[in-house]
DNA sequence: AAGAAAAATGTAATGGATTACATTTTGCAC
DNA sequence: GTGCAAAATGTAATCCATTACATTTTTCTT
């Protein structure tokens, strides 16, 4: 590989009349520029970006911690992030942790160690914890999706109690009032905000509160379709089931097709994300849209902000969602609309 | 941040003793090591490894070029190469190209800067053309998945003709006589194999191919949809569709669903990768289950192997598939089995 | 206890680009 | 042509860790 001095000395120039020739071309003579270009295309010159960057300290690389990339949701959020990077001049250093903490906190090492400007994680956990930090300085993090209150950071979220409710009261309106939920992990503050707004919903419709209605899943397609045959094996079972994820919510519909229920005549289902697959499951999911390449590009955006000194105080952003209804959601048995 | 010089300070000892103390603790007597140990502790000393990797020449960096991480099959790839790369002690950089050539040739640059020691390409496309290499050098590159036999580099693959074979027999053993295949994009070397596999199949048992059953995708479910519509309306509809992806299949199973068509009783469908959204479709899809995570693994290992130079001449790894065989699937009508 | 070998430690070069500061060249006014 | 300002270019320090080589200290042998 060539390097600016060889440059330097085949156009018979020093090393500093090369590297200005080609940062600050305006700052050397014509006649000097040229004879640098030149000599850059024979030795088919190019820096050495990893000397660049170790000299200015900033490695213009984010490390992302996702979940699992296998989740059409974070790959959604995932594209929304590299696109906003690599316009930014920043690169991704992608980290599927399958919320692995001794992994996060790995790859939360690279920060420390100068190979990352900042850290994105889509997860309520707090990968520095551990690692002894200088405790004034603000994290150079982003807290997306999933966030944690106690992590003092910027956040990029959906409103999910609003969200939650909005749902929630959708099917209250359609006349059900046995209404399940397939919730995801019990301590993800997804869960407690979407049971909240589903709780608040429920108890201005004067309905009341069935914990047997809430069904634990880890969102993935197995855990919906064995939360619905929980459900449906209740002495009274629900009539619609709320899922808190699209996967959960087919792998629903599949539990309820097996035991010859028909959705939604019989049972309601609704899922939350969106994905691709909701438009195209039997019937057609009636869902919660959240703007997923936004949360990435947002998240994006703010940490490098962060990371250039263009932010004050840690913003909360929070992003719109969009109730999209579908053929999965229909009146309760029994119900005249 | 504490640099070498401070820690070398505290301890009272020179920066080459500080070096061996965390690098070769065995050359440094006891007493020294704890000094050091200690100055380190005390000053929170986190080595620059951008320092490191810039002195060393190695970045221990690899990019990775995938068409859309918005896709299943790539997910689980990703996945794999994730698992593989940090259990070797390197790091992907992320680049969900959309297939971009430009984008692609803008991510390969960061090879030739010296940011990344290698790069894997998941599509058919050399994103080192057009930047000027040293030809007599093997690209520092891993194909995978869809590969391009023009690119003089390891390649990781299935057996993309003899899985299509044993697909379309699988097909042709049911009864099937008129079998459609939903294809991907019509450059792609995918493509061609499957369809040479199709062809073959077809040939073996005498059945004659017909052209207007081939009809193009792009590997979306709404392509698949379409594609699906047009088959149909075809003056001799098929009895069977073989789908390049599963996407496209369950794409396809909407369709015939607003045709009013059962699956399998009417029309059989089949798809390619087993993605989790296979067993849960209506009917779950026979499909062909590709080893995804395999395909990053060792498309991972080959290209450590390949930069650190364990590698002789490029190899070329078939992965194996398997025939998944579901509900999906069944005998043509009015074939007695 | 002297001397040699081994162990421990130190000094300084190295990697490649940028840039503060120093020096030379150019351009222009009078 | 002299003198001065501006432009162009050069010299050398810097970023931080590693490591070849040099030097000092310790250990062991006889």
């Amino acid at each position: 590989m060539a390097t600016i001095h060889q440059v330097a000395a085949l156009a018979e120039v020093s090393v500093a009349t090369v590297s200005r020739a080609l940062q600050q071309p305006e700052r050397v003579s014509d006649k000097t520029r040229a004879r640098v270009l030149a000599a850059v295309k024979q030795t088919g010159y190019k820096p050495n970006l990893m000397a660049v960057k170790f000299r200015s300290g900033k490695s213009r690389n984010l490390v992302v911690l996702v979940p699992t990339v296998a989740n059409l949701f974070f790959a959604r959020v995932i594209t929304g992030m590299q696109q906003s990077a690599h316009d930014k001049g920043y690169s991704l250093l992608l980290c599927n942790t399958m919320a692995n903490e001794a992994m996060e906190q790995s790859y939360a090492r690279m920060v420390h160690t100068s190979q990352a400007d900042g850290l994105i994680q889509l997860r309520a956990f707090n990968p520095f914890t551990g690692l002894e930090m200088a405790a004034d300085q603000p994290l150079p993090m982003v807290n997306a999706c999933e966030v944690l209150d106690r992590i003092r950071c910027p956040t990029v979220l959906l409103d999910n109690k609003a969200a939650a409710y909005a749902m929630t009261e959708h099917l209250l309106q359609l006349g059900h009032r046995r209404i399940a939920m397939i919730k995801g992990p019990p301590r993800s503050p997804l869960t407690r905000d979407r049971v909240a707004g589903y709780k608040e919903a429920l108890a201005e419709a004067g309905v009341d509160f069935d914990e047997s209605l809430l069904s634990p899943g880890n969102f993935s397609l197995a855990s919906g379709q064995k939360a619905a045959a929980g459900l449906m094996a209740l002495p009274e079972p629900p009539t619609a089931i709320f899922c808190e994820n699209d996967e959960m919510a087919i792998g629903a519909l599949q539990q309820l097709k097996q035991l010859g229920l028909r959705v939604p005549q019989d049972v309601s289902v609704a899922g939350f994300d969106d994905i691709a697959f909701a438009a195209y499951s039997d019937p057609p999911l009636t869902t919660i849209a959240q703007p997923a390449e936004e949360f990435g590009s947002t998240a994006v955006s703010l940490l490098i902000d962060l990371i250039e000194g263009r932010l004050g105080k840690a913003p909360k952003v929070i992003l719109p969602f969009d109730l999209i209804e579908r053929a999965s959601t229909g009146p309760a048995p029994g119900h005249l609309t």
